[in-house]
RNA sequence: GAUUCCGUAGCUCAGCCGGUAGAGCAUUACACUUUUAAUGUAAGGGUCCUGGGUUCGAAUCCCAGCGGGAUCACCA
């Protein structure tokens, strides 16, 4: 206890001048932290869009936000407050906020006592400055949140170029709240974030679906294969998994009755970070009774149109240096047909040896673990899956690395599957679901017995699943959505961390990194 | 997990061949009643990520560790 009160003295000289600032409000009877309700009638859009064509309006508001920048002139000065909304300029003069004698209200607390990132209110009229900025003449200003730590201050200069950004990604990442204070296109990719999906969700509710919710713990982590999180129920005493996938779930779902579910699921996986993955991340699924995979590339292509035309009015979207059109009808190719693309090899008749040789004449590396489905699935990641930047359903995968898909209506050996490929990676995969209970059980074995090959991401067999399929799922199609790739491709960020508001990192520890505080 | 780069004031950064730490913004004080990266004058502010080593002397060179970025591998 002594040595955290210690740590918690280690204050900075900006620290401590803030903290006297707190005292001496305190002791000029002003709360820095007042209960009260503060009633706002505007906000600074409202005023932006707004003001010109109605000024009448903005006659009497009532404004909050963050102290954003003061250009002090003596018994006057402009400032910047900061709302949900943006930011915009005001103006404060002394004689008008202190019209009396006591001029403590701008001389003391304004000039001395107020800072910048304080939260405060103001009333007053808008009026435009002799420059011509919109901007809110004070008549009241007051305290609603005393910031105890000074803010980064990033400036812009009159040709719009910022000054001082911080751009440290471990900073901006781990204190995420003043990220979005200063730097005002962070917001704006996690709006979109939320428009992304809200648009996701709306198209699927009027197409009749329901939203639902599933176990995140589970006990037999199905649906996928990957590496999952374990940990431990202390009352039931047994081990749980965090989800790597909710598809065995929705599937039950359908069993049930329900015609069409979804989820936007937070999934789990314990795996490698990097600059496309998490250890959680969100995965839109949906599962719709009596409809197959084609049914769902083309409810696919025509719901990411729509999401990219609420977002941005347009289906042409920039991504780094390329343009990439959400038009529907996106291009159709079968995997097989891919891979004879990229590496002029005809792989549709090749057993396993056969595979594995012309692994070896593309140069890719092979691991006797390896089956044939992941042979081609290897072909196809290395080969192929890079060159796919405008949308592209690929389609009908070898069965060996679908366990859950039902086999090709025409083709043997494959399954009807589809992924849908964008700027070169994958961004959705679905099928035509297994309902056939008889077989989804070999198939399960046959992941049983990758795993003693040594496939530590085999799927496990999951027997309930298998009970519920006994009692008969309709036909089915199903898909699962990356929203957090969507949403870097559609708001044109590189990285997951810039589209998730707290990506995963290394605890801080002042004990072996000080220059990570915890104060 | 591998390779590589980075870590200096609250923030952004400079700091050469090793000689004892600087700038801008921010902060503090003063001036200034339409500024807009406001301005002028002055001042304060550092565990140079941590620990070891080399050296008369280390922010600087070497080793190890911690944290972060990028690339690769694995995966969604």
């Amino acid at each position: 206890m002594l040595q955290f009160l210690q740590k918690n003295m280690e204050l900075t000289e900006q620290e401590i001048t803030r903290r006297h600032k707190l005292t001496e409000l305190q002791n000029l009877g002003i709360n820095p932290y007042p209960p009260e309700e503060f009633k706002i009638n505007v906000t600074t859009a409202d005023i932006k869009e707004n003001y010109e064509r109605d000024k009448l309006n903005y006659k009497d508001i009532s404004i909050a936000g963050r102290l954003m920048g003061v250009r002090d002139m003596g018994k006057a000065a402009f400032a910047e407050i900061q709302d949900a909304t943006g930011r915009i300029q005001f103006y404060i003069k002394r004689d008008e906020i202190c019209p009396g004698e006591d001029k403590t209200l701008y001389d003391t607390v304004w000039k001395k006592l107020l800072d910048i990132g304080d939260i405060i209110g103001l009333t007053g009229y808008v009026f435009t400055t002799k420059v011509g900025e919109i901007s809110i003449h004070v008549t009241g200003i007051k305290l609603l949140s005393k910031a105890l730590r000074p803010l980064p201050i990033v400036k812009t200069d009159e040709s719009g170029v910022a000054h001082d950004v911080v751009s440290d990604a471990e900073f901006r990442y781990r204190q995420r709240y003043v990220d979005l204070i200063i730097n005002a296109n962070v917001k704006d990719t996690f709006v979109k974030r939320s428009q992304i999906i809200n648009s996701i969700r709306t198209t699927l509710t009027n197409q009749g679906l329901l939203e639902v919710e599933t176990p995140i713990l589970q006990s037999i982590p199905g649906g996928a294969t990957a590496r999952p999180f374990i940990t431990h129920h202390n009352a039931l005493d047994i081990p749980l998994y965090l989800r790597i996938a909710n598809e065995l779930y929705l599937k039950r779902l359908i069993v049930g009755g329900f015609d069409g579910v979804f989820e936007f699921a937070k999934d789990f996986r314990n795996e490698g970070m990097d600059r496309t993955h998490n250890p959680e991340f969100t995965v839109l699924e949906f599962y719709v009774a009596y409809k197959d995979y084609n049914w769902m590339m083309t409810f696919t292509e025509n719901l990411l149109e729509k999401v990219t035309m609420d977002l941005y009015g347009t289906t042409l979207i920039t991504v780094g240096e390329k343009q990439i059109d959400f038009k529907a009808p996106f291009k159709r190719m079968t995997m097989y047909e891919a891979i004879k693309e990229h590496t002029g090899i005809d792989i549709s008749n090749m057993n396993e040896d056969e595979l594995r040789a012309a692994c070896k004449q593309l140069h890719i590396e092979t691991t006797p673990s390896m089956g044939k489905g992941k042979l081609i699935d290897e072909i196809f990641g290395t080969k192929c899956e890079g060159h796919y930047i405008q949308p592209t359903f690929i389609t009908d995968y070898p069965v060996e690395m679908s366990p859950l898909t039902k086999k090709h209506r025409a083709t043997s050996g494959l399954v009807e599957r589809f992924e849908l490929m964008i700027n070169g990676k994958e961004i959705a995969n679905a099928y035509t679901e297994l309902n056939d209970p008889i077989e989804q059980r070999e198939r399960f074995e046959e992941q049983a017995k990758l795993q003693e090959r040594g496939d530590d991401e085999a799927m496990y067999i999951d027997q309930d699943f298998l009970r519920a399929l006994e009692y008969a799922m309709p036909p089915t199609a199903g898909i699962g959505i990356g929203i957090d790739r969507l949403t870097m491709l559609l708001t044109n960020n590189t990285s997951i961390q810039e589209v998730l508001f707290f990506p995963q990192m290394k605890p801080e520890n002042p004990e072996t990194n000080p220059r990570t505080e915890t104060k």
